[in-house]
DNA sequence: GTGAAAGCGCTAACAA
DNA sequence: TTGTTAGCGCTTTCAC
């Protein structure tokens, strides 16, 4: 690697020496504020654009204290259709309120800190958090400094802020429901890591839409699978239980994308009901069309931006949580009736 | 909304205060670097930890004349599998670097050029571009000043800079002369924006295998398909021709979804043979499996990283260009031989 | 309508 | 080992 000779970049106070002005004048210019005339503004702005300048907002931003009109979303993955639509509701919002949306991914849970820390420093005007990690408590320096967080998708853990959260219970409890209304009894679970908020809560409604039934048995609860390939394991161990399940209920996209394999691999993907957690693009072009509980996760960005810039632009209330909906959609791998009705 | 008093966040000067020494002692212990002391050191940090301090990169990097340890993003969509994977790797190569990676969606094509000089003006030490604008020529101002610049998936209109593409055209000629081969010789070609470099060198690839053969008849070839509702509607139109093909090469994720809607909307999975570019998550659950051509994105990503990590290092050489390979993933949609011979 | 001076929080360069 | 001075490029304040 030879040394760096980075040409500098044209300041305003090289625009200005162009002109003939001072460099006050040019930020006016540049910034279109009021107490300068058309002709100069004019002159200024031609010229900046001849040198290619470009507003140092480093600069900017620090003399005016830290607004860098910027907020920062740290996510897991950057992606997954879940974060590409919660971001997408994250952007609408931002554009009203003129502010560029950066988002981080912090791969593994271990880098979250770090990550987080990093947009601090960078000193964005406010935070979106999927929490990924046990412990958000380090952030405790940030509220102090008044800087707005808001969670989305789970709650944060050592600390207390705003959030806003799918009814995950809820949707749980009514893919459950769903089932039994199909006369499903043995009805078992694949899942993520069982650590995470929403495994728990998903899980919890499917417990208690069971409450009143006859078991729920534990070794039809398979969680902390990660990834489809034991998703698809998880299912499989499940199918060939002495006495299966005849329907199951995936907890995410992901295991549900397992499931179906293991589904098609014992080919009883007409015969044994599936239920997922989170819509996904070719679900109805599965055999069967795969029934989801759907999220909706434009919204929940959305939600979760508007309180952010009501939080930027002071609102200093306590903090809230906002419960979304989740809806079930109907697409036939839901609706299999139970083979062996209970007895 | 309230007037904002934001608390004042703690700076150098506070902690230095605080223990008792100059503001220079406090950067050294912050930044560990030499020629400070154990002891103050160590009585810095815990004051610092106590009053929750978190150092200004604003300022930090402003006087370092532009160093910001970040390199920007900047994508149409912040996801789909495709962008996943390929700030996967860039990810990937940045942390070895000690570099924060921070995305941008543009959403449309009109605010990519704000969005990029938002990323400039906020000095970036580099960008990885996935442009979708029509032309890029603004940014010879930042390549005048030294911003390193790298495009990914497509090359840029209006400025010569490094470039990691696929090969479009290499794949889409494969996957044209796998359905040759197996007797299709009216291959209808279903893609989005006829705009875009990927979709003409992909359909130039499907020419080219073609060429031999006796024709590629336009109406054959259905582009400017946006969305999976637009591409099902144009496959249908496609499979209601009176000469209907035996065979579709779709020209992204998207349209392959489309078109399979479309082939199970008339009952034609088994007939109508399916190629499309670009993997996705379900492809093998479909039915038939769909076979693609596979770029690997995660490696784009990579290289993409370590060109721009070398240029911000210094590597000054004229721009390159690096061609992936793609590579036929056979899954059985590609292999249903054309019901009807050619003559 | 315009400009001079000060300073945002930090680090480079140098002095002690 | 430690501190002092200057200044990164901009905006704020205030004077003209």
């Amino acid at each position: 690697m030879v040394g760096e000779r980075r040409p500098a970049r044209p300041t305003m106070k090289d625009v200005a020496d162009r002109v003939g002005i001072s460099i006050k004048s040019v930020s006016r210019a540049l910034n279109r504020e009021p107490g300068i005339s058309a002709d100069t503004a004019e002159q200024v702005l031609r010229v900046a654009r001849q040198l290619g300048f470009r507003r140092n907002d480093l600069a900017r931003s620090l003399r005016r204290r830290d607004r860098t009109e910027t907020i920062g979303v740290v996510v897991r993955h950057a992606s997954t259709r879940f974060f590409d639509n919660l971001i997408r509701g994250i952007d609408e919002v931002a554009a009203e309120h003129g502010a560029l949306v950066l988002t981080a991914a912090t791969r593994m849970a271990d880098r979250e800190e770090s990550t987080l820390l990093a947009m601090s420093s960078r000193r964005v005007d406010g935070l979106v958090i999927v929490p990924s990690s046990a412990d958000q408590s380090f952030l405790h320096a940030e509220q102090a400094a008044g800087l707005p967080l808001v969670f989305a998708d789970r709650p944060p853990t050592g600390i207390s802020a705003d959030t806003v959260i799918a009814d995950n219970a809820g949707g749980g409890y009514a893919a459950t429901r769903h089932l039994l209304a199909h006369g499903h009894r043995r009805i078992g679970v694949v899942g993520a890591q069982s650590s995470v908020f929403t495994v728990k809560e998903r899980v919890s409604g499917y417990r208690a839409a069971l409450a009143g039934t006859r078991d729920a048995p534990p070794e039809l609860v398979r969680l902390d699978c990660v990834g489809a390939t034991a998703a698809q394991r998880a299912a499989g161990e499940l199918l060939r239980l002495p006495e299966p399940p005849t329907a199951l209920f995936c907890l995410n996209n992901v295991c549900t994308i397992g499931a179906a394999r293991a589904l098609r691999e014992f080919s009883l993907g007409n015969q044994v009901a599936l239920v997922g957690f989170d819509d996904f693009d070719t679900a109805d072009l599965l055999d069967p069309p795969v029934t989801v509980v759907a999220q909706d996760v434009d919204t929940m960005g959305r939600c979760a931006a508007q309180l952010l810039f009501a939080r930027i632009k002071g609102d200093d209330g306590p903090p809230r949580v906002t419960v979304l909906p989740t809806h079930l959609i109907h697409r036939g791998s839901g609706e299999i009736a139970a083979r062996l009705p209970a007895t």
